[in-house]
DNA sequence: TTATTCTGCGCAACCGATTGCATATTTAGC
DNA sequence: GCTAAATATGCAATCGGTTGCGCAGAATAA
């Protein structure tokens, strides 16, 4: 009864279990390991020593074995927006279900950061990566070096097709092009757009949406209406004030960012600009304050939970297929608009 | 010039190292870590010869050895929960600058996944624990198994007393009866209050700040205006209508969460009911999306990113005292009260 | 009865880095 | 010029499992 775990760490390996045994550690290893080559009776006195003894499994013993550290690096700019927080749930959800644990790693769209974070999940040696390039990050040099490695990596979201990698994005530019089109069927002519001077893909294609959507409707693309800004509430409050200024006022703003809409929105409601019916509004990416604005913002839904389930799936994939490199594979996500009052100017639609 | 590295893993170790520099690999082992035993001119050539070959430390191979994984574990209900996901960020900041780094674990609320994630970490031979206790855990046994094996753990937010841990938390009770107490200095005489059936601390707390807060203002409670329920936005529509129902209806609602109170919001302006004047509102939890509504919601902020970066800070601290355990401490931080639209009565306070 | 195939388990090397304890070479001390 | 103290590096064990190979004894086949 008296156990002598007094100091901290008891430290009970497979060792001490094969001494009670009076058998060997690697029949105990092959024991707990359910190796067909081990008798039940050896099994079962083995489990029950296990569980006597207080025996925790040192996976880090067997990582340095196997090679295979069953955790995954997921790198993103930062885990506290909505975006980024779901799609980590998503990744974890499948992850865990193959028995794998996660590693969060943010990069706070540093690129210094994001470099050492590589080299960091590296020498943890974690079986592969999943990762979001960060906002600032314009060479990729870095992301070779997984492969080098022969350890897998899949991108989400802000990706490039500089890298021979598979990666998980939505439709960035036809999400865009459903924003900009349902506000010229409400009747809006002069739409603005907030979009961010970062060489970042996401807002070059919701950019090029805008653009094809206005063009394909024989709308003119007037310059003056594309502000440029780092998205963030603030920045939508100055952007739309601009705007405000301009000889000829716009009839509607489509942002790039949820959080530029809503600075948008407060500036608007502070000059009791009437929204939608004098300027319709509409954001990108379903934060989940869209849907409690007044008026509700029309914004675009990334699927982020979905995005992270399958970028896991791609990523195992990968993992799976091992040496026979899989070819790079792009997924590419459908988005879907989601029309609130914000730009709803026809509310009788409604029943 | 021609690199060998053609299969998938060029597995360059120390030893490469060595040979090429006719030396052992004890002597590299040290120079890497710059131990002042070897000469600077060894150190050096180590150095390039470890660039040349491409070397990458073997973390899992040294934390075998030294005992010391360089990890700690991290379990939340959910990381993609604004709170949450903050406080995640703030550890993560923290852990960082310390060379750490953290694997995130969500329990979902599920108490056998909470079980088994503790074993996992366990197995993987984090360093420590950091956790926030599941909505429906009631039994808190698996929280003593990390400080058996003596890796230390600190709980923060949804904790317990039951165990013998250091603890962060913010004063519920506080910015509970901070809130009840404001909505009286604003006119309301019958405060509503959602709260959850759930043996959770936090909320029981909250309770009794609005008890408490209405005694000491000798306003008497009323059991029929507590709803409890599970708090979400449903929830506190449902709730608000309930409410509505009664003979004589409350003039103030205060939500132990801040999407229940956003529930309630909405159903107040679907029937017209103007906020604050007929019914003031407020929530808990200063979620992102409070500032956004029409009119903003009074709520109360509980610093989640501080409350992440104090968690790690005691964590450490544990860390660093190693055997001889420190007493566990709880620490309490001060919530504020956020006042906004959704219950200033006298806006022209304002000035 | 002898040859062959299973079964069940032990032996020992291995994964890659770390470190206490030598050992060899200088440098210093007197 | 000889011993003591530094200085720089090597040796070998260790962390805790894992696994290819081998070897008994039992079961099956011939």
């Amino acid at each position: 009864m008296a156990s002598n775990n007094m100091g901290s760490k008891p430290k009970v390996t497979i060792h001490h279990i094969a001494e009670k045994l009076n058998i060997t550690a690697s029949t105990v290893s092959r024991a707990l390991n359910d190796n067909p080559r081990i008798s039940e009776v050896t099994k079962k006195a083995v489990l029950k020593a296990a569980k006597q003894l207080n025996y925790q499994p040192n996976n880090i013993a067997a990582a340095l074995r196997n090679g295979r550290s069953y955790i995954i690096g997921i790198i993103v700019p930062t885990a506290d927006r909505a975006f980024f927080a779901s799609v980590v749930r998503g990744i974890e959800e499948i992850a865990n279900k193959l028995n794998y644990k996660v590693i969060i790693c943010q990069s706070y769209d540093n690129y210094e950061k994001e470099v050492q974070t590589i080299d960091a999940l590296l020498s943890a040696r974690v079986d592969g990566i999943i990762a979001s390039i960060g906002k600032n990050t314009e060479n990729f040099d870095h992301y070779k070096r997984p492969q080098e490695k022969g350890i897998p990596l899949v991108l989400f979201d802000r990706t490039t097709d500089a890298l021979e990698v598979s990666q998980v994005v939505i439709d960035d530019y036809l999400g865009a092009y459903k924003v900009v089109e349902h506000l010229i069927q409400q009747g809006c002519r002069r739409i603005a757009h907030f979009t961010s001077p970062k060489k970042v893909s996401v807002f070059k294609e919701r950019l090029r949406g805008y653009t094809d959507a206005l063009r394909d409707h024989d709308i003119p693309y007037d310059e003056e209406l594309v502000i440029k800004s780092n998205l963030q509430l603030e920045d939508g409050r100055e952007s739309m004030q601009k705007l405000l200024e301009l000889d000829l006022k716009p009839d509607a703003v489509f942002s790039a960012s949820d959080y530029g809409a809503m600075g948008a929105m407060q500036v608007l409601k502070e000059k009791k600009i009437r929204i939608p019916e004098e300027i319709a509004l509409a954001g990108f990416g379903n934060e989940p304050f869209t849907s409690f604005s007044d008026p509700a913002l029309t914004t675009v839904d990334q699927f982020s939970l979905t995005m992270g389930r399958i970028t896991a799936e791609l990523f195992f994939e990968h993992f799976k297929a091992g040496d026979k490199k899989l070819v790079p594979q792009k997924t590419v996500l459908k988005p879907e608009l989601i029309i609130r009052g914000s730009s709803l100017r026809n509310p009788s639609k409604k029943k």
